[in-house]
DNA sequence: GTGAAAGCGCTAACAT
DNA sequence: ATGTTAGCGCTTTCAC
């Protein structure tokens, strides 16, 4: 019988067992010996009560709280659930709990979700910043809080990060235009300033070697069908349109599709297209989705992991870095 | 200059205003009145320390952590993130942070979550249980902790819920393919045992009027494009097969789908199929997936709503019902 | 309008 | 192997 509402406390459960608190913590933590015979005391008496610890008294005593904060753009962009889901079986395993925020690549927002998670004492933070520099999101972690950036760029930052090498995936998607004879290429990128986050114009650039870009080839559009649909519409509107559209995402690269087909052309034919990320979607639509592979799950899976060992191992150890590969996958659109 | 490492604390300001800790506290807080010269040194203290309340502690003495959690069954299937993302952006604007949890189904995962979650004291959970009655996901929550439960039953239940009338949509598919002279229905749902959680066995016999169905007409399978094709190809390889199949979400209607064009059948002059949910691929597929909508982000709306509403006027105030409509939108599978 | 004291439920340091 | 003491950083009485 529980029931009886109040939450028992550590205090009840001693007293039940007839030791102190300090002993009932030290047979919960295992942090050091107790007897057999204490240990089942206590343990009957945790059974009897129903107890729970309180997780926000020894999170505010011990100064270790056992979760961690995911900071992404946008959990409803497809892209990233992969990643949360990746992160959590990893974290839940290990007995921490995840706070999870949506920054939408805004300074404001990215800088208020961090303040707020820091002083909720996480142990970590899982980030993708966008407008926020690398040193800037350090400032505000401070030089406690394990840090993971996710990125596509390589540079030194203050940080553990696990990065993707877009360039790579992106340079075989040009390669592979480039044996059809496709040379004349676009690209349709997310946000304008960036200069971290999703997929960016430095990349595109440097998967092109440096070649210039006629004007107007470049655009930019929130990341979703809509964004890729107008954005592509004004790619083809122009008098010299280019015969294919990189996209920083799948989302655009479908949007991409249905503009240039309303514009009486033919995909891949007239333009080629190209996505980025091969959510599942990618596959389902036709003509289906040529796109470059970004691994969610591993990229999940190793910033949870980097988290794990940061913890472990404190703020003195050098940083990581983990960089992930992506490639394409050839399919109808390119 | 920030920058000593340090956090600085409630009483490092009130040092520096020159007032005691209660006096920040409440300058802070709006409770109590606080003269405007008073209020100016203690807002200046706060900015040229940089200071941030500690939310550990705030929460471990006042009893409200500002945090609710989500327990999703499974945030990388794709109907989920919209809910999430629904519920983090009103909570958001209150000030609230939002802890994240999969369950998967799962009876363990789903009551050692919500342990987890109340041990941390949140304010509030969002569930959909599926293994757990609403009664035992009370139980666990305690009296206080605010609780919404999210599913289609719509039996009492002791928390607050929003409810999404699936059987009406899923009648109106019945409806739909009876007009065109389709009476033979298989269903491919998820969770053989639950009561509760996603597109059920029951919701389908509730749409088809109690109408009997043959052996075997009824499968199941994991919420997946894979576990919808092996569930439609058992439902396929029967002697007398159905003439249209009922899915309990897109993803295994996309593979129901191609299960059928993998036995040579025609999607949907052989066999029709109707998914569940209008996930934004159900739209991009071909054919284009005739489905039932689920209003995922009017759901996490409410279902936020109905946290703030509940926190706001104590356990004490009646249980909150709302319910959401479904209904059919017809494209090309069925 | 403000402050002093107490204490939320735990764990860490220092005992023995 | 166990207990005592102190205190994490706040908010809440209760006092004036």
């Amino acid at each position: 019988m529980a029931g009886t509402g109040e939450r028992s406390s550590i205090q009840s459960v001693a007293d039940a067992a007839g030791v102190s608190p300090t002993t009932v913590s030290h047979a919960l933590s295992g942090k050091r010996a107790v007897s057999p015979r204490t240990r089942e005391r206590i343990f009957a008496a945790i059974e009897a009560q129903n107890y729970r610890p309180n997780m926000v008294a020894k999170g505010l005593r011990s100064r270790r709280t056992q979760s961690v904060a995911l900071l992404l753009v946008d959990i409803a962009n497809p892209y990233y659930p992969a990643v949360a889901r990746a992160i959590h079986d990893v974290l839940a395993a290990e007995g921490y709990v995840s706070f999870i925020g949506n920054t939408d690549g805004d300074a404001d927002t990215e800088r208020k979700l961090l303040e707020e998670m820091v002083a909720r004492g996480v142990d970590g933070v899982v980030m993708q910043p966008v407008a926020l520099s690398a040193a800037e999101v350090r400032e505000i972690a401070g030089p406690e809080t394990a840090l993971v950036i996710t990125t596509t760029e390589a540079g030194e930052m203050p940080a553990d990060a696990v990065l993707t090498d877009d360039v790579r995936g992106l340079t075989e998607a040009v390669t592979h235009l480039a044996d059809q004879g496709v040379h004349e290429l676009g690209f349709i990128g997310g946000f304008p300033g960036a200069s971290a986050g999703p997929l960016r114009v430095d990349t595109f650039e440097a998967a092109i070697g440096g070649a210039s870009v006629p004007e107007g080839w470049i655009e930019h559009a929130t990341f979703t069908r809509e964004g890729g649909e107008a954005a592509a519409a004004r790619l083809l509107a122009l008098p010299h349109r280019p015969r294919a559209i990189l996209c920083a995402n799948d989302l655009i690269a479908i949007g991409a599709v249905e503009a240039t087909r309303a514009a009486g052309l033919r995909v891949p034919e007239d333009v080629a297209i190209v996505g980025f990320d091969d959510i599942d979607t990618a596959s389902l639509v036709s003509p289906a989705l040529t796109t470059v592979v970004n691994p969610a799950a591993a990229v999940g899976d190793a910033c949870a992991r980097t988290i794990l060992w940061r913890v472990e191992h404190g703020p003195g150890a050098p940083y990581r870095k983990t960089v992930l590969p992506t490639h394409l996958v050839v399919r109808q659109s390119a």
